[in-house]
DNA sequence: ACCCTACCTGTAATAAATTACAGGTGTTTT
DNA sequence: AAAACACCTGTAATTTATTACAGGTAGGGT
């Protein structure tokens, strides 16, 4: 299954790798990814992919390529990588020498480190001092877009950790909706971005926005959704709360801007 | 976990619903989904995923969706339903009476032919004809992107099928992937939106609009102007009527969506 | 066990929006 | 000069939205 260091999914036999759970929580990773555009949902969601594969640490990136696929200029969202780590990654340029890095913007596969380590002939310096952060074993895997303009690269790691075929077919199933989510909620943000995330909609409530938008009264989204009338407003009411608005019509303005609901 | 006839995926316990061998062939299914790019390879998928459900036709077509929502024009592909039936469908424009796919461009749910046609009183001629050739019972489910200009329909039917919740829920599960995978290899074919009529808000409307946009009411937004606030609701209509919405709400999605005002 | 959240529902008063009717001024275009 | 348009105003019926009251279930986490 493994081939010339390539992977195989679609005809591997996973039957005997993935647990029911697995395949379950997988489903319902991917399925939240598809609705995910807010840094906090992508966040939990990273969050979730850390515990299923019992990581102790998880970082991700965004990468701007240029032309030749070199790294740019990149964004973190960082779970909960060692803050001086980051601040030293970020300060050092440790992703110029990071064969882990160098290797995801190359080929783009799933990496298990001390493999990727031997292959490069990692500098023993740079790779003790990640160690002594408690970064010692960890998998790596990122994509880049057809275009080739952007990447993204995910990073789990922890103090002790096997290399496991379980964890490798969870990254080849996961990462590329977890890329889709990075990619959609870094696009627009490039610019502005950040500040206030404190809020979060249901997504009960970003269905009802949702048909707000369209300009549904309250009426008509209440047999839409099989519920009643009074929950509808129910909800409206707590989505104007939540965005501290006023109107309908501001909450959707507010909501576009803030990326809780696409025009 | 079926609540008022409406569906949660994120919460619903599907642990039940679904067999292990289920979800590793949806695993299977969404990542394959992924890399498709061709109309060869989605037939394939399509072909699949009717296997799964037990289905013994299945049909699917993307949609040009007019401002309302409503159908510009579609394109099929076509698995295997009769190709007599699929004929007479374009020829004789079934799609605008056919409550099934009139339910699935207003609500985009999950639906069971028998609830859908109870539901919305079908032609019974239409319904018997359809009989007639096979497709007794059967599930319809589509998506629309984010812009509302395209929707897909994916249809599944047999001669004897019975309503299950693990067609819903597998349908749930696949179908935003398939979705995604036909938008993307049948968009080069078609054409940009090109002819948006060019609809002109006047400054004063844009500005009333803005003032609507930031929650004010008709009577604030009077005050503000030094007009009075039957003139704020003037304006109010004239720009729903320039934007072909019917609330406020939705006239603040589309001018954003538009570019006649910012966030 | 308890708290928290998401979700759901009811009644009802008040505020606001939507639609319809009918009419006005001033400026620019043809 | 007439037509077209942006802008403005009034009355009034009807529909929606907003707010407030009060309450329910179910699941997850501590």
């Amino acid at each position: 299954m493994k081939k010339n260091g390539n992977f195989y999914l679609q005809n591997m036999n996973n039957n005997d790798i993935l647990s029911k759970q697995d395949a379950i929580c997988l489903l319902d990773l991917i399925n939240e990814s598809l609705f995910c555009a807010k840094e906090k949902e992508f966040r939990i969601l990273l969050d979730k992919l850390k515990n299923l594969l019992n990581f102790e640490y998880a970082v991700s990136a965004s990468i701007n390529l240029d032309k030749k696929g070199l790294i740019e200029s990149y964004e973190l969202v960082n779970l909960n990588y060692p803050a001086q780590w980051m601040e030293a990654y970020v300060e050092k340029r440790y992703d110029l020498i990071d064969p882990i890095v160098i290797e995801n913007i190359t080929k783009y596969n799933v990496q298990y480190w001390n493999d990727t380590y031997k292959k490069h002939n990692a500098p023993k310096k740079f790779v003790n001092t990640a160690k002594d952060v408690g970064l010692k074993e960890g998998y790596t895997y990122g994509l880049k877009n057809l275009e080739g303009t952007h990447g993204t690269i995910f990073s789990f790691s922890g103090p002790k950790y096997k290399q496991q075929l379980r964890t490798e077919y969870i990254l080849k199933y996961v990462i590329p909706h977890l890329h889709q989510a990075l990619i959609r909620f870094l696009k627009p943000n490039m610019k502005l971005n950040a500040d206030k995330d404190d809020v979060l909609l249901s997504s009960r409530e970003k269905e009802i926005l949702n048909w707000v938008k369209y300009g549904k009264s309250s009426w008509e989204i209440s047999v839409i959704l099989h519920i009643s009338e009074r929950t509808v407003n129910f909800h409206v009411t707590n989505i104007m709360h939540k965005l501290d608005v006023v109107k309908r019509s501001q909450a959707v303005a507010v909501a576009i801007d803030q990326g809780y609901i696409q025009i």
